[in-house]
DNA sequence: TAAATAGTGTCTATAAGACATTATCTC
DNA sequence: GAGATAATGTCTTATAGACACTATTTA
């Protein structure tokens, strides 16, 4: 070797890394998938088919695909969360591409042991799925069942680790996913139109403050919420569509019916 | 083989799944580090001495150690950010331990060859530093350079990727990282209080104020802030200390001055 | 007409912006 | 006293909660 050393330039130095190889993390990304079912706001679990936690309900989720992590890098984020809710979901990507799902980066977890198999960070995101979805909804390849769970009645009986009580737990670290998601959720409806994602095509403004109050677990002043419809009508977020729709079975008034503006 | 499969219990699974391996990303953590200084508010950058972008300012950051990533699965991803911050600003353990730094993780930024070397998936932190630690703050190990620019007067200079402009540019997609944490650091510091981790351990109503003006590039009308102000006294987040502080060179009436209450 | 749901009007409390005024220091 | 900065007071407007009221449908 010459004393010399030849000025290293990227390309040569890229051939140069390639070669080491130090411990990496598995990454992957999981899904908080929240949809309307009636008046509830409900979120889609696996039952894991597989271990670990083999036989306990789960959030979706999967392995990011990263090529051969170097020529090949493989998908991007945001692509790998669409993919495994098209895939856990059983939705085909038509019917995606025709009924706009909200998909939003949450949270990057990563603790050490959080998966006994492997490092595994998983980042999480947020999805909402527009509720004439809900019925096409099968369990994807992984999982040996999906379920819609509603938040107000059901996930409030499973326990979080450590909480010495009855009950089953969700796996992993999911619990606390779960609960991060419902925070953001709660935080953005205030100030942004992530509402519209989890009302229909075209839809009441019983039908939107139903997402209000599933969402915020708590009830809203007819009079008042309205102060916010109008805005978002003035504001252009939503407009009104032809037509009115008859309530419930046993008579009231027609409403009338809006959509969101493109 | 016999026909009979035993039942593959969660031990010998993990056993089993070790022997396989995918290709897997690796992980990083950058650092958007603020404080102030002055009247400005500053983000701290380091110039890279080594490929690739050697040369370029960044963001600091580093490697997440995952250990072997099986029976030693490595430091949490907080921990990793905690431990580049203190590396990267040759700041001492004891000195962080002593100047609370407040550090949120931020979001994960995981595009596909975002990184030339292979695939790079970087969880961001934001960290708020307090003023008096930034006198102290030397280059790190991995650094040609560290320099607090000012977000207000040469931030702005820096262009960005596909911007067809003189003036440099940030290494990776950093600069969209920085926008990012500009945001979040925005819009927390109207309903949080993590304003006061931009202060001197003592403070006065201005000094607090210049913090608001400085994150939000504005003004505020000091009478309307003050409400504010006696808002986070009232609710206890602040509170008077002893003692007054006069300000500016050519006299003028001495302020009351504040401390966070722990 | 009763029940049910849709939609309107109004009073009040709170918070925010604009701007005028008073207070206390140094030189 | 002049200049400088700190602290207070007040008027107006925007927004949100509470609640009373009117409108339009079915059975």
């Amino acid at each position: 070797m010459s004393d010399e050393v030849p000025s290293q330039d990227e390309q040569s130095f890229l051939a140069e890394y390639r070669k080491k190889v130090y411990p990496r993390p598995s990454v992957t990304v999981d899904l908080v998938m929240f949809s309307m079912v009636d008046t509830d706001l409900k979120v889609l679990l696996i039952r894991r088919g597989a271990p670990p936690w083999k036989g306990t309900w789960a959030l979706p989720g999967g392995f990011v695909d990263v090529g051969d992590a170097f020529e090949n890098q493989g998908e991007d984020l945001a692509d790998a969360a669409a993919r495994e809710l098209a895939e856990e979901t059983g939705l085909a990507k038509e019917i995606l591409a025709n009924n706009r799902v909200h998909l939003e980066q949450l949270y990057t977890f990563g603790r050490a042991y959080r998966d006994p198999r492997t490092r595994v960070i998983s980042v999480a995101y947020v999805a909402l799925v527009p509720p004439q979805l809900v019925p096409l909804v099968r369990a994807g390849s992984d999982a040996a069942a999906v379920r819609w769970f509603s938040m107000r009645e059901e996930i409030s009986h499973f326990v979080r680790p450590g909480e010495n009580a009855d009950g089953d737990a969700l796996a992993f670290d999911h619990h606390e996913i779960l609960d991060m998601a419902v925070a953001r959720v709660r935080g953005k409806i205030d100030y942004t139109s992530i509402a519209c994602a989890l009302v229909p095509p075209t839809f009441t403004f019983a039908e939107l403050r139903e997402v209000y109050e599933a969402v915020k677990g708590d009830t809203f002043d007819s009079s008042n919420f309205r102060r916010k419809f109008d805005r978002m009508v003035v504001d252009g977020i939503i407009e009104q569509a032809p037509g009115k729709r008859t309530p419930g079975t046993l008579g009231g008034r027609p409403a009338f019916v809006y959509r969101f503006r493109p």
